[in-house]
DNA sequence: TCTGGGGTCCTAGGACCC
DNA sequence: TCTGGGGTCCTAGGACCC
């Protein structure tokens, strides 16, 4: 039997998080910064009428949110990540098999709902959601997960179709006039760089792709494009991926709110990046076999001294232990640091990660064993702490204080769903 | 003044081995 | 004058995704 997918996405989702709590932000211009406010990462449909693109510095939006009374919030991630799994949550109940792929969208097996109007499905799909979390999404239907992705595109672009999409439905002839009406940079897995070199060989619209010459495709672009085509094709080389396998490297990463110089303030950034990626390794319960630890100066600014470098630290034993790598990580800090630059970020990487449990049968001398012991279940009560007290509550006294270094985020929104003494207040009256 | 963060996969080329 | 061939492993870099 073909198989069949739907991708549910949903629309510009930080911003309908957003609004989700503050209603006077729906109709009006809205984007949601990155990090330190730095650039968009998610603009209502009224900013991209405006044109502004993706990943526009916000520096560079003054003059035009004056004029249009664009209204920026910073990034909640919090309150994005607990939005999610409530989305996500719901989705589950429409199929018995669900890929998430990111926070904002995920693929649903429809295959065999033989006797099943997909479009029909798909609108009681948006409803629920809506009517649950307040949240719009669009619905995409194909027999392999590209064209599901199109068609999700499609039915965000094209209001006849009122937000729900299934590529099945139309006819050869139709699907072709389809394909050939978008631009080959909207297809999954084509980028910037190989849309334009497609373009420069003719390839300029989704048809044109998938009508080329697989083998000669794959030669000059690889095997990705070369599945990519297929996938275009109805053969369907990506299966659904239920379960997410662990990470087998995990970042944290800052640039700071202000630049910074002196060597005892990066240590502080650098033990509180490491702590914060060692509770992700824990709870993916692996170790690392080693950090990554790097610095860098701001690469925008062409006057003033660039220095950036990194240093990947082995560990003797493998560990999830948040003050070896720590001790670790600064240990890498201090062989690249040189004094003078205007730092700009800083971050750790951990690497050669390996499942917790296969190490167990480490030999110990008793006295280590003990000492390691003991850690471990400071490890489990930090987590725990944290994960009751809300993240931050127990730390590192590496990390420091003051942490000057710190992210701006000066717009924004309380974590209305994750902390008491920030719900929402509602009266009526 | 102000330009994000966190991942994956694939390939090419070098080192090394027999 | 002549100087093999093939496999594996590792790393760096490029491309993509959201």
């Amino acid at each position: 039997m073909p198989q069949n997918f739907a991708l549910v996405d949903c629309n510009n989702f930080y911003v309908s998080c957003e609004r989700v709590f503050d209603p006077s932000l729906e109709g009006r211009p809205v984007v949601v910064l990155s990090n330190n406010d730095g650039c968009c990462v998610a603009r209502s449909n009224e900013v991209k009428a405006l044109g502004v693109k993706m990943g526009t510095p916000w520096f560079q939006l003054r003059e035009l949110a004056e004029r249009h009374g664009i209204i920026a919030r910073s990034s909640n991630y919090t309150l994005y990540a607990d939005m999610s799994n409530r989305v996500m949550g719901i989705l589950a109940g429409f199929s018995p098999c669900q890929e998430i792929y990111s926070i904002d969208e995920c693929f649903l097996d429809v295959t065999g709902f033989v006797n099943v109007d997909l479009t029909g499905y798909g609108q009681t799909i948006r409803a629920r959601v809506s009517r649950w979390v307040g949240l719009p999404v669009c619905v995409g239907i194909g027999t392999t997960k590209t064209l599901a992705k199109l068609a999700n595109h499609v039915a965000k672009k094209r209001p006849q179709y009122d937000g729900v999409f299934d590529y099945g439905t139309l006819a050869d002839s139709e699907q072709a006039a389809l394909l050939e009406s978008i631009d080959v940079g909207e297809v999954w897995g084509v980028g910037g760089r190989i849309a334009a070199r497609l373009q420069r060989r003719g390839i300029t619209n989704v048809l044109a792709l998938r009508e080329a010459d697989p083998k000669i495709l794959r030669r000059e672009f690889g095997v990705t494009l070369e599945r990519t085509l297929r996938e275009l094709r109805g053969e369907s080389c990506l299966d659904l991926e239920e379960v997410n396998p662990p990470k087998q490297q995990i970042m944290c990463s800052r640039s700071f709110g202000q630049p910074v110089m002196r060597l005892a303030e990066l240590r502080e950034a650098v033990t509180a990046y490491t702590a914060r990626a060692a509770g992700k390794l824990r709870a993916q319960n692996s170790v690392a076999g080693a950090v990554h630890v790097f610095v860098n100066t701001n690469l925008f600014k062409p006057n003033e001294p660039r220095y950036q470098a990194g240093l990947a630290v082995p560990l003797l034993v493998p560990t999830s232990d948040a003050l070896e790598l720590a001790k670790a990580a600064i240990g890498g800090l201090e062989q690249i640091y040189r004094p003078g630059y205007r730092y700009q970020k800083a971050g750790v990487m951990l690497l050669e990660l390996d499942s917790a449990r296969s190490r167990q049968s480490q030999l110990f001398d008793e006295p280590e064993a003990d000492a390691a012991e003991r850690r471990k279940r400071l490890m489990k009560t930090l987590d725990e702490v944290n994960r009751r007290m809300g993240k931050g509550a127990l730390r590192l006294a590496g990390e420091g204080l003051q942490q000057r270094w710190k992210v701006r985020s000066d717009y924004k929104s309380p974590c209305y769903t994750t902390r008491w003494d920030e719900l929402p207040v509602v009266s009526a009256r």
